[in-house]
DNA sequence: ATGCCATATCGGAAAATATCGAAATATATA
DNA sequence: TATATATTTCGATATTTTCCGATATGGCAT
């Protein structure tokens, strides 16, 4: 094949940030809004060094950021603004899956859940309420 | 992790079909019309049992539809109306690549479809050796 | 300091994918 | 029919990715 370009080369690890079925659920249940790890690895019933990496690579496709608050990392999609065509195109199709559906349904009641997150365990339903929307 | 739906399945089987250097590079090039199999193969200077495997995942994909005429099998990107949104979102991010834009101004289409073909098939290996990916 | 907790990174075996020549298939033409 | 051509499929090896437990790091509390 005639050489790769780097920006080919970019586009692609962009895409394959998402080519794994984890990958692609972490990234539609954080559209709504930030949720940190332990969240997610609650959520979706996954090792938390799993959602660890794959927050890594949603990362370094420009996916994604995080916000580190004392021992948590809070991870959120990056604005609608800076999101390019590819990313918004991603999440306007996984938006309509079902299964994201009932994923961010789960995770508001794993929100609840004594066993997660001491931090969300100790919140008022107020915090929540904030930090959601 | 919790069990994957069909639905996501499919989704990411579409993102993995363009996690490749040379499958992107394909469905952009087919982007402004329909080429055959060598034309494509001669342009990016690469095997042509390649581009049929590509094309395949293309296919497979939904992204790419095949005509054919004789022996020849033409390829085409699907029609805009018909293209999900993650589609229009890898094109438009794949058609501002200046890789992408060098691809087609090779303007293969111009030349007679034969001899393009017959080229492909009688390249040696050592020919395309440079780059490999 | 010690311990606990959330997260990150490592290791490395298993699974999946890439690669491309060779062989097979299909189609045109003499 | 035979032959040339365009494409697909196969086969085998090489490379990459996945997976998750174990371990490391760093912040917070006591």
């Amino acid at each position: 094949m005639t050489p790769v370009s780097d920006d080919l080369k970019a586009l692609v690890e962009q895409v394959k940030a998402v080519s794994h079925p984890l990958r692609m659920r972490v990234l539609a249940l954080l559209e709504p809004g930030e949720l940190c790890v332990c969240q997610i690895a609650e959520t979706l019933q996954v090792p938390q060094s799993s959602v660890s990496e794959a927050l890594r690579e949603l990362r370094r496709a420009g996916f994604v950021v995080e916000r580190k608050d004392g021992r948590w990392v809070f991870a959120s999609v990056v604005p609608k603004k800076q999101a390019s065509p590819l990313l918004k195109g991603i999440l306007a199709d996984a938006g309509r899956l079902l299964e994201v559906l009932e994923d961010r349904a789960l995770e508001v009641k794993a929100l609840s859940i004594p066993v997660v997150c001491s931090k969300v365990q100790k919140s008022s339903p107020a915090d929540r309420a904030v930090s959601r929307v």
